[in-house]
DNA sequence: CTGTTAGCGCGTTCAA
DNA sequence: TTGAACGCGCTAACAG
């Protein structure tokens, strides 16, 4: 008694229709002539079977597939999601599967590595990650395309799509010391290659250089809403802010550092000042607004994959496997200049 | 001069080693008996060649894949990103490989449907969604298993995970009018079946039956801050608030509401009360902070996720094909009771 | 225009 | 313990 129903082959098509299975094969790839009262023969057979080729033997055949590996270490920040959404919308116009690959930290990294190479995709993206050069080139050594986004440390060979977060930074604090300020605090995840922050620091550096007076720290602290929210309603009880300027790694960060002030009876931006990267909702919500330095997340995710459909179906100019996009300071509520 | 490298072949391997493809096929998977030495020769032939079984022959061989399909609308929103955050945690534990399907519309979810299929995943999770019951038996038809997310109305012979935000909004609003509230608005996405909002209407409406005195309405707005936040602030200006309560169906439409009013110079919650449904971080980070219904959203994807792994490898007691997650509410300061 | 046949890379009998 | 042969579902020559 097998009461499973599975699908229908080829085969049975083939049969149903009273035809060779490659008659059939052509009608489903619109190759190859075939007489049009044979392929309405073998349409019927199809729907009346409710048959749909399998991607897998498919696959197998012609030695390609329509998948897509996309590698993440986890997704749940909302610019990440911002970033995928774009991956996504992009993948699905081309036809491509998305299959997603995510990861804890680095050892768990190997494995996803190894994963999707043995998932058989046409082409990798990775967003800016814990994975190591090498890593990567396992990829390259099988000739799988791979498109990086947000971190040139990976770029060997690899295409690269980033956002130029550092030069509207630095145009910022440019101005920020301009305006006398005397201390800027740069907060961060611990774990430093995480949020595309390679250059923040750099750019924040390579203007007070030349300015000895700014004090500059740094903070690592974890980047999640709720224990920063308490750090600082506690930090502020003690050490009253004195005009300082916060540049944080996350529109969360930022906002848990404005709501830590202004539910102490603190003002943002004469107490102290708070600037946010990646400008997502977050900054809109805040209230003061938050100023921040507005990264393309949607864009950044399309962008990749679109160019990796074109390292699959044409070769791509040399010149164009770097793509990097412009950010935009906004200035909202919670900073002076 | 064929540069491109391309992946070594079990074939290859077994050359490399001496031996036959059954040899090697026999140490990758573990199973037969095969002489340690001969298994060491394979396993070094396989790092030499750094071969990775294709899981596309694998799949055909077999019959078998670690694929998982994950179908979901548009994966723009916060709560439906930590649903499937907790999807994807469960599906890496298990070895399974998560595809991921979205669409836009009703039209498009056909077509993502039959993507489904053609992928040959093991099992399907569908999160609340725009899918038809049709659509749902073209799974179930092949023997697919199918565990549904949020929405009831797709439990034919499914699997289900729900979680019950209907019981504590009822036993909010019951207390509300017990409070005395006057008027009620409901505000909602013109797309009703979107955010697992069924249930939410009628836990308001079994409560107002059994009392004519309080006005209710429904407001259909497109769910998105900004357009919410700029509505509201307009509507404000010429429609004073009475003292009425506000249900929202996502935090971020609360946030809005909120923040426009308190932009406006009007107290929240004297002059009108706001309840968000989702208990998002959004609830947190708005001044006031939002009351909520918590809805239990990772999990939600975490269990799901998990109850296709059991139908997959066990078969599961009938009884445990549905399962409800219970939510609850959260008072904070939108609302006076 | 249509059918036959040989793989694609791997797992799995069945003999040896 | 090992190897040869077949099949998974499909595509792509090659004949007819």
């Amino acid at each position: 008694m097998e009461n499973k129903k599975s699908r229908a082959t080829i085969y049975e098509v083939a049969k149903e229709a009273n035809v060779s299975l490659a008659t059939v094969s052509r009608v489903i790839n619109g190759k190859g002539n075939v007489n049009e009262e044979t392929a309405k023969l073998v349409r019927d057979a199809i729907t009346k079977l409710g048959y749909i080729p399998s991607d897998q033997a498919r696959g197998l055949a012609t030695s390609m597939s329509a998948n897509i590996g996309i590698v993440l270490p986890s997704t749940n920040y909302v610019y990440i999601n911002k970033i995928l959404a774009g991956m996504l919308d992009v993948c699905k116009i081309y036809g491509y599967r998305p299959l997603l690959f995510t990861y804890e930290n680095v050892e768990d990294a190997e494995r996803a590595v190894d994963s999707v190479i043995a998932s058989r995709v046409e082409g990798i993206v990775i967003f800016n990650s814990q994975l190591e050069t090498a890593d990567v080139k396992k990829f390259t050594n099988i000739s799988l395309p791979v498109v990086v986004i947000g971190n040139d440390r990976l770029n060997e060979r690899n295409a690269l799509v980033n956002t130029d977060n550092g030069t509207p930074l630095k145009n910022f604090i440019e101005a920020e010391v301009k305006n006398g300020i005397k201390k800027i605090i740069f907060l961060r995840d611990p774990n430093k290659d995480w949020h595309m922050t390679n250059g923040y620091e750099d750019a924040i550096l390579e203007v007070l250089k030349d300015n000895k007076q700014v004090v500059y720290e740094t903070k690592e602290i974890k980047d999640s809403y709720i224990p920063i929210y308490e750090y600082y309603v506690e930090y502020f009880k003690t050490h009253k802010p004195n005009h300082e300027l916060y540049v944080c790694t996350r529109d969360t960060l930022a906002h848990a550092l404005v709501n830590a002030g202004v539910d102490l009876g603190l003002k943002v931006p004469d107490d102290y000042e708070v600037m946010g990267i990646m400008g997502t909702k977050d900054s809109r919500k805040c209230r003061p607004q938050i100023s921040s330095i507005k990264a393309p997340l949607y864009d950044l995710g399309a962008y990749a994959m679109r160019m990796l459909t074109k390292m699959l179906t044409s070769t791509l100019a040399a010149d164009k496997y770097i793509y990097v996009l412009p950010a935009e300071y906004i200035k909202r509520n919670t900073t002076k200049v």
